[in-house]
DNA sequence: GCGACAG
DNA sequence: ATCTTGTCGC
């Protein structure tokens, strides 16, 4: 990857996702055979300290394949919308210590569920060419309906008539989370994946394995 | 101007 | 994201 072009501010970050938003892809859909599933989760610690940690997990018993974990300090200040900017580089060099190849990514974020349609699951997925999703735990942009009470139940997450998302309640009871394809990868796919993910618990096991990673990481400094 | 605002 | 006790419930 080269990083040279990164952004060292604002309106310069803006401008770049304004300009790669035109190059995702948000058809396609991951083959069920697909053997590796990857997750992608960042923790932080005080003055900026990061732990970036990537899992890979076999997609047909969800356990864990492989792991990489990069701790570094956050080079880009917080802001809703870019914080992109903040883990993209972690994320990638962590991608990259990885000997196996996932067939998805799967982000704890959004997506095309993003004020510029280009959440960290879209620049992810455009970075390393692998299909990316998002799974973000909470609305940024766009307004739904609340779908109804049980697993897989869906509603439209919205944005001025758009559909960016959709809503989905992976467990029975729960808070919903919000899916939205990231780059080639196609939103009802994507969502069928956030089930499979979903077997036991509100999170994708993908997301709760590499959380789990970068808190432990973090904590041994 | 005010409030909202992924992680 | 992180700072944080107890508590209700399976």
């Amino acid at each position: 990857m080269n990083w040279t072009d990164w952004p060292g501010t604002i309106p310069e970050a803006e401008a770049m996702q304004e300009r790669l938003a035109t190059q995702v892809i948000t058809t396609g859909a991951v083959s069920a055979d697909t053997a590796l599933v990857a997750g992608v989760d960042v923790s932080y610690a005080d003055e900026d300290r990061l732990a970036a940690a990537v899992v890979l997990l076999d997609t047909g018993t969800l356990e864990l394949v492989e792991s990489a974990v990069v701790t570094g300090r956050a080079s880009f200040p917080y802001r809703p919308g870019l914080f992109a900017f903040r883990e993209l580089p972690s994320i990638v060099e962590a991608l990259a210590t990885l000997s196996g190849t996932p067939g998805l990514i799967v982000c704890d974020g959004h997506g095309l569920a993003h004020p510029r349609r280009f959440g960290l699951a879209c620049h992810l997925g455009l970075i390393t060419g692998i299909p990316a999703m998002g799974v973000a735990k909470n609305v940024f942009t766009g307004e739904f309906e609340e779908p109804g009470p049980h697993r897989g139940a869906t509603s439209p997450l919205l944005d001025g008539g758009e559909e960016i998302g959709w809503v989905l309640r992976t467990q029975d009871g729960v808070k919903p989370v919000f899916v939205s394809a990231g780059h080639l990868i196609g939103l009802d796919n994507a969502c069928e994946w956030a089930l499979r993910l979903t077997p036991r618990y509100r999170l994708p096991e993908t997301t709760r394995q590499a959380d789990h990673l970068s808190r432990q990481v973090l904590a041994r400094g």
